[in-house]
Order: structure tokens, then C-alpha cells, then sequence
DNA sequence: AATTGGCAGTCAGCGCAACAGAGTGCCAAC
DNA sequence: GTTGGCACTCTGTTGCGCTGACTGCCAATT
């Protein structure tokens, strides 16, 4: 078993490694840090922790580099989510406070969140299963051109523009809207379409054709809302950090471009500690991503609805600042969005 | 003066390279293409090359380079653009057919892009200088909550969410909404802005407040539709070309992610030979691009809108088979966008 | 004047051997 | 449980010589 002063040494290993990279050895650490015992000593906790595989060496005589398993235990165990300092949360509330809308939130909490850790930062935006209705608007642009737009309780706007074939009639167009708001305002997402599809069925044969665009042109808004997006940034941070990447950021630049991976991969996420989740590694292996670790948290918004903003870099990352950082900015996002 | 035979001797140097990524010698290059002379015939054309500074050697006695200068020459006389096979082309119409609206078409051409050329591809939302206001719809959505939506004649639709003080009076708005587009409407982007500020002073003064936070929400609409965006795809190309960046890919995902820096590029391309332009790797170097070459062209929209397209990569790429893409693809997407 | 074969010279890349350095594992002693 | 000591292992580096690829030049040829 692992002693207490085991545990002591995966913790600054899994510190020193990050800080350096290279591989550490029993002298370094008794140089480094104060454990009051002989290097001698160490080794044989080294020892301990490499046969619970929580550690490893890369070459017969050299230092140890922690393993995935190391990782977790350090994450689930050892790492102290230290709050931000008073100047970082500052910094935070001032950048983020300034915000004119929901995307423009969103995109200042990414490039934030990536300046924060030096990772790649991603932001879902909040998913809309639970939300509801708020708003249609049909607004007609030219004699045969009409645009729908569609409008969520989570302040979610999508626009679609249609061409139609006989010239719109102003005051039927009036009798629509006012038809959809009614029956549709108040609707969740989820049952919005299959009302939409009925919807049609009130109307006199002659209107039925403009009414079934316009419905189906709705249900296919719908449904595209349904769909997460992800807002990213920082991905010039993988060039930084290259090597850690197992030679190549191939896989990770196609898992960033083809975002439903990425998308998966929130999903598979639990909540943990603190709220903070963590992925490392072989974990990912199923996306591709087997040198690669998230970090990840939910933020809510007032609607109810619930989504997840996390950064994601090499296995090789610094846990505890990464976790403080994601924790924060989900905090205070939450915070902004739930007082809405 | 470098001869026939000399420029000849340079396509297939820059051909040869460009396929094998190793520098090319006058042996090889008699192996492999029939000139009909010997080596040291073709040696003495590489020499008068190197005079002139379109090919260089790494090192002493190895095989030849294009230089920056050589790809250029290569680029403006001797890549034979020839236009891209039926199959390809129908590929292209067939992908980009079924688009919905002017977000999914750019959405649809950047992803064709960079499948057809491996590289980076880069798509300009179309510039709004020139075009104008088609509609300004306001819609309410609770009792102090209006939205302001923004549409030109280029298709972009842009909205924004106010919150206001007293609750809105359904009248006034409707009347509100009424003036706005009879001020507005066919007003181009760079005069509506002018109109715009001086438009409240014809209401009532218990009105103004209100009219005011309209209208400077309208003018940060028609700002922010000034500013040109990108879209991108194909990053993950960047690590597959690595070497060919001198190491390091980082100034290249920092310039990415810099939108900014790409669009003052794409603005300082001019129009050649075939309406595809080139810039060749140094040309790019005041934007901290030297190893990097773009190649773009041209689209516009019916509104006359013109904006740009192109692929981004290492300098060491194959600018025939780009250049024809960028080509095919620039007027297609003319075509599609003009019979609007 | 252009082309050719021949030949000496240059340099990168590779394999090999030797070496220094860092770190471990183990053991006997405390 | 802890320590100092020692033999052992392996990496990374350096120096050396060799090979192969190419060039540059020259004198001969067409």
C-alpha cells in the first residue's frame, strides 16, 4: 500500500513533471523539496508507486513520469483547487461584464478561459432540450420573399430567409403569426415540432401550401437548434505543446474541426468534485484522443437549461490551475446568465 | 538570360519538389522527364537558374530548391491552370446545390475547399460596404425586452436583444418601426449610419429616450456588419504540412485564430491572370507569415458585393492544382450567388 | 555556341565506438 | 523504517570515418 508520504511524492512528481517536462528522480525531489528524508528513502515509495502503476519510467534508469492512473489520483486526490486570485477574478467580472448578448458572452468566455489556461477552450452553448418558445416573427423582406425568425426563452435567435411563390397577402401573413405565436409560445423544444407538423391542418385548402413552408421551414429551425454548437479558441496553443501531443496534433486538430466528437466527448463527462470533471488521457482513446485530457464543467442559465465549458490539451497539463480556472469562469457564468 | 529550356527545367524542378519534398539534381531530373540533353547540360541551365535567383541549393553539393522567386516565376508563366475534370465539377455543384442560405453556402464552399486543395481554405463573408438596408424589423418580446433585427440586401440578417425601461407601447412601436424603414430602407451601410444618429430628433421629446436606444443599437448593427468575417476549415492540414513551415505552425494557428491579420492580407491581394492571385511566401512576412503562401480569388453577389476566397499553406505547395480550385470554386459560387 | 563526358571536390547523413551523466535497485548497517 | 554505498543500466552526446549524391569546371566534340 501507499504510504501518506507516498502520496506526497506522486503529487510533487505529477508538479515537477508538468513544470519541466523530464522525467524526475529520487535526488531532485529530496533537492527540490522539503521532505526531511534521504533520497534513499524515496526511492522506495517510488517503488510502491510503481507497482500500483500510478507512476512509471520511461527507460530502464532514468526518472519517473506519472501514468494516466497517476494523473487521476492526483486530480481526484492531491490537487488543491487554490480559489483564483482577487486580480484574476477581477479580471474575469471586467471582461466578461461588458457583454452585449448571449454569442458575445460566449465568445469573451472562450477566449478567456483560453488565456487562463493556455489550452484550448471550448464553450457549448447551452442546449436547448429544455427550453421553450418564446417568440416568431415573420417578417416579409420582398413580394415573394418571407424570413421566419425563431426565438428561444434562452435568448437564442435563428433566422431563415424563404422564397414563396405567389405574392404574400399582408393581412393573412398578420393571422399567422399570430396563429403560430399562440399555439406555439410556451412550447418546449422537444414537443414544438410535432406541433408544428399538425399545425397546417386548421387552414383552408388554398392557404395550405404557404402554411406547410412556412411550418416545415420552423420544424427544421427547431431541430437545428437542437444541435449543439461550440464556440473554441486558443488552438494555437497545441503548437505550443506540441511534443506532449505524441509527436502530432493531427488527431486533435481533426477532433476540433469535426466538433460532434468534441460534442460526445461533453456528454460522456460526469460531474465530480467541486463540479469540476476531469478526462485524462487513454480515457479519450475512443475519440482519438488518447494524449489528450478535458477538464470540464456545467454552467446553467435561467431558462434551466444546463451546458458544459472546459479546456483540453495534452495529458501532460496543469490539473490544479486548469480546474481552478474552468470552476471560476463557470461560476461566474452561471451567475451572468442565471440573473437574467 | 535563363532560356526555353532553362524555364522548363524550372517547371519540373518546382513540380519534382513540390511531389517529393527533396531537393531536386540535374541527374533526377534527366531520369524522370525527356529534355534530351545530359546532365550537365541541364547542369548548366540550373547554374544560370541559380544567377538569377529563382532556385538555391541547401547545401553545397546538393540537388536544387525553388526559392521564393521560383515559385513566383512558376506561379505567373508556367503553372498550367487546366480546369478541373467533370467529375470534380460535379462534385462541386452537387455539394453546394442544396444550401439553404447564405450561412450554409459559405459554410458548404470552405469545407469543399479545403477537401479539393488538403490545405487551409478561407472564406470572406461577402463586404457590406456597398450594399444596403433592406429591412429593420423591431420585435417585443416581454414588456421590457425588444429585439432589433437587421437585414441587407446581401442576405446577412444580424439581431440584437435591448432591454428597456418603461413598458413598450405596441403603437408607438409599430409606428416607430414604420419611419425607421422609410428613413432606411436602400440606404447604403456607409450613409445609414449618418442618418441614423440625427433620426430622433423628429420625435417627441417624452419618445426620445427611447428612439435613442433603438437607434444606437441599429448603429452598432451596421458597424459590426462592416467588419468583415472568415470562416475557415481544414486547419488540421497544418499538422499534416508541418515540416514545410520551418518547424513550427504556431505563427500560422496564431494568425488563424487572429482573423484580423488574414483579412488585411486578403485585402492587400490584387487581381491577375485568371482572377486567382498568389502571395508566395516573404510577401507574406510582414504579417509573420514568410513560409506561409495564399492563393485566393474573387466572388461577388448579386448585390455587387465582392469579398475573396482562397487556401492558405506552406509555400512549398502544389499552386497548380490550388490555383485551378480556387478558380472553379470563386465562380461557381458567383454564379450561385448572382442569379439571387 | 551549345553540348557532352569525365573528374575532382564538397557536404549531409549514417553507423559505430567511446564516454559522461543521471538514476535506479539492492544490500547491509543503523 | 531509514540510510549510505555501490554496482549496473541506459540515454544522449561527441568524434571519426565512410558512403553517396551532386555540383562545378574543363577540355573535347558536334
Amino acid at each position: 500500500m501507499v504510504s501518506e508520504r507516498g502520496l506526497e511524492v506522486l503529487r510533487v512528481i505529477v508538479q515537477d513533471y508538468v513544470a519541466s517536462r523530464e522525467p524526475v528522480g529520487s535526488k531532485s525531489i529530496v533537492d527540490r523539496h522539503s521532505f526531511g528524508v534521504s533520497a534513499a528513502t524515496i526511492r522506495n515509495d517510488m517503488a510502491l508507486l510503481e507497482d500500483e502503476e500510478l507512476i512509471a519510467a520511461p527507460h530502464t534508469s532514468s526518472g519517473r513520469v506519472p501514468t494516466d492512473k497517476g494523473y487521476r489520483v492526483f486530480v481526484d486526490q492531491l490537487a488543491d483547487l487554490r480559489p483564483l486570485s482577487p486580480a484574476q477574478r477581477q479580471a474575469i467580472e471586467g471582461f466578461l461584464g461588458e457583454s452585449i448578448d448571449l454569442d458575445d458572452v460566449l465568445a469573451r468566455t472562450v477566449r478567456l478561459l483560453s488565456q487562463l489556461t493556455h489550452q484550448v477552450a471550448l464553450v457549448q452553448y447551452p442546449s436547448l432540450a429544455s427550453s421553450r418558445v418564446r417568440h416568431i416573427e415573420l417578417v416579409p423582406l420582398s413580394d415573394t420573399r418571407l424570413m421566419t425568425v425563431f426565438i428561444t426563452d434562452s435568448g437564442r435567435v435563428e433566422q431563415r430567409l424563404l422564397d414563396i411563390q405567389s405574392p404574400i397577402d399582408e393581412t393573412f401573413l398578420g393571422e399567422l403569426r399570430a396563429r403560430l405565436n399562440a399555439a406555439l409560445v410556451g412550447v418546449g423544444l422537444t414537443d414544438a415540432a410535432a406541433s408544428l407538423t399538425a399545425f397546417a391542418d386548421g387552414f383552408p385548402p388554398e392557404r395550405r401550401h404557404l402554411v406547410t413552408q412556412v411550418t416545415s421551414t420552423l420544424v427544421e429551425q427547431v431541430l437545428a437548434n437542437r444541435q449543439d454548437r461550440l464556440l473554441m479558441a486558443g488552438t494555437a496553443n497545441l503548437a505550443r505543446t506540441e511534443e506532449d501531443f505524441g509527436g502530432s496534433i493531427f488527431p486533435v486538430l481533426e477532433a476540433i474541426e469535426e466538433q460532434v466528437t468534441l460534442l460526445r466527448l461533453f456528454g460522456e463527462m460526469e460531474v465530480e468534485t467541486g463540479g469540476v470533471a476531469a478526462r485524462i488521457g487513454r480515457e479519450n482513446a475512443g475519440f482519438g484522443l488518447g494524449e489528450t485530457s478535458v477538464v470540464s464543467s456545467e454552467y446553467s442559465t435561467s431558462g434551466g437549461n444546463v451546458a458544459r465549458l472546459g479546456v483540453l490539451g495534452p495529458t501532460r497539463m496543469d490539473y490544479s490551475n486548469n480546474m481552478a480556472a474552468v470552476r471560476a469562469v463557470a461560476r461566474y457564468l452561471s451567475r451572468l446568465l442565471g440573473t437574467d
